[in-house]
DNA sequence: GCCAAACCGTGAAAAAAATCTCGGTAACCT
DNA sequence: AGGTTACCGAGATTTTTTTCACGGTTTGGC
């Protein structure tokens, strides 16, 4: 099967949230693609192209089963196998990530967290041991880790970045304004916040 | 002229920020489109297509005046206008977001942050008072506030939306999991973080 | 048992976004 | 001074993404 768009994966990653939330306060045998489309403010076919897209079938007037897109986008996105990732950066972004527990339920959680910072380095933040960057090598070699989430000062994100990598990390969740340069193999994610305000201010902008 | 499209709009951001971080080491008088585009790693002709847009002209083999570049950016985007945003939730992402200083460059900045917490109210985050939410329409009405980022729980975030809405504010800047609805004036610009793991466990699975 | 309603599935069409191609022009070199 | 190089600008093309249109199928009613 050839690989899935970024956009399909977002999508999917919102049906996944959209019935996960709806189903716990009214459990559903199945649901329709009008249904999610209209939840979700996107076309129906949309829905149904992305179903189509993971091996989803629909059935007569019914709709699809929740259940089975659940299990169905959880196969595909692989939110069953446990990813363990680690957080480089424990400023005010890294401690607001450590302390959210939504990322559980997509398979996602924080196993330890980097800093250079002495004062910090030893302490606990909601659960997870914040680390020297001494240590990162050992650690992630040891633990296997693949995921490290990046929140710290942009003037070192390229340097800690290319240490990631060396250390073989995978991916590269990051939350630095920076666009960093990786290898063919290593994922980078930009979760570039600041890009929001330009919708803002454009859209305020005059009127 | 035709209103820009967010695909645009999120490039020229980044262009203005790499612009004013080259700059800011190595003075240029000039930048020629494929620097710019080797740097972000786009296409070159995405660039002049989108400095062409804003009505920008480049000029001989010299490429596009660095000064001028910003100006039209900032002009175009309004990030001389002083937008002054109310953050509504001071959790830890809230708190964050108050703390960061990089959204002064594109003329954003907080004037007040809102919560229901007794215990939080009257203190002070970063320089912003937490006020109650009970003052929420008087501050907004009197201070003209018209943007609004949106970091309390998903439970309340419609509840507080159409408080927001029917207070007068035009834009949200929405940072909880939820899709949000609104009239059609009012822009909600979302900042679904979670999304970011869709690439993220899709890329690893597996290998 | 048959008709109608409410779905899905999919190919076709449209819209949007990204990329290619190439003519034109200004600066540089010899 | 003239050729060459290194850009930009814009039309044409391709690719991607979204939407439309409609045949097929299952369910429920009569």
């Amino acid at each position: 099967m050839a690989p899935l768009k970024k956009l399909v994966l977002e999508r999917l990653m919102r049906y996944y949230r959209f019935l996960s939330t709806a189903t716990a306060k009214k459990p559903l045998e199945t649901i329709t693609s009008a249904q999610i489309a209209q939840a979700l403010e996107i076309d129906p076919t949309q829905v149904r192209k992305d179903f189509g897209a993971i091996g989803l079938v629909g059935i007569g007037r019914e709709g699809y089963e929740t259940c089975e897109v659940c299990r169905a986008i959880r196969l595909v996105m692989g939110f069953d196998e446990a990813h363990e990732g680690v957080l480089i950066g424990t400023g005010h972004l890294g401690g607001a990530l450590l302390a959210y527990t939504g990322f559980e339920r997509y398979g996602f959680h924080f196993v330890a967290a980097f800093d250079t910072d002495p004062k910090k380095i030893g302490r606990e933040i909601d659960g997870v041991r914040v680390r020297s960057m001494k240590g990162l090598k050992p650690y992630i070699q040891r633990h296997g880790i693949r995921v490290a989430v990046l929140t710290v000062p942009v003037e070192i994100s390229q340097t800690v970045t290319d240490r990631l990598v060396t250390v073989g990390v995978k991916a590269i969740w990051n939350f630095t304004p920076t666009q960093l340069s990786v290898p063919d193999d290593v994922l980078v994610r930009n979760e570039h916040i600041s890009l929001g305000l330009s919708e803002i201010t454009y859209h305020l902008q005059g009127s």
